[in-house]
DNA sequence: TGATATTAGGGTAATTCGGGAC
DNA sequence: CATGTCCGAATTACCCTAATAT
């Protein structure tokens, strides 16, 4: 039950993520990231979220890497599925 | 009665919330959160009301599964006997 | 008694908050 | 629709020295 995972700062995670904290502040109003507050009000996230979603936890797919010639048009291969259920926060 | 009134540090809490120690003083000098003064001067804080400061202070219920932890409340456990949803200074 | 780590206190810079607009 | 920047205000972080806790 040990969450046990640093907290980053909204510089950290914005620094991650090459945008700007401000976007990190919108992501977690919109609750599509989890974050905790302190008494002060500032926000702090969980290193272990941050990362699963700079992996691409959740989102994965849609990828024609230069070289792969494939066709990519498989007839019935759905390709690009997507799946929007998989989002955090679920919405 | 021991609902975990184990006292922690300011630099305990402070590693809790990924603050300063100094911050941690300043809530308290605040009295955001409740403290405990040694004779000497220095500050004490309850595990209790800091644990449920970091899991987010009145957004979370719903969930009571069978078989949870006996959440409860064991008698002396005031846990959150403090009023945190005081924004004095208004924000 | 000693020594070491932490804390308190004050003051100043950096960051973050919040909203609204482009 | 999402992102970045502007503003003012609050909160937080780091500097220092002295006192306390273990």
């Amino acid at each position: 039950m040990d969450t046990g995972d640093r907290l980053l700062t909204p510089g950290e995670v914005a620094a991650l993520f090459r945008v700007d904290p401000k976007t990190v502040t919108r992501w977690a109003a919109a609750g599509r990231i989890g974050s905790i507050r302190t008494p002060g009000g500032h926000r702090r996230f969980r290193e272990s979220e941050v990362r699963a979603l700079l992996e691409g936890e959740g989102e994965f797919d849609e990828d024609n890497p230069p070289g792969s010639p494939s066709p990519a048009s498989p007839p019935g291969a759905g390709a690009t599925p997507r799946a929007a259920g998989s989002r955090p926060g679920g919405y």
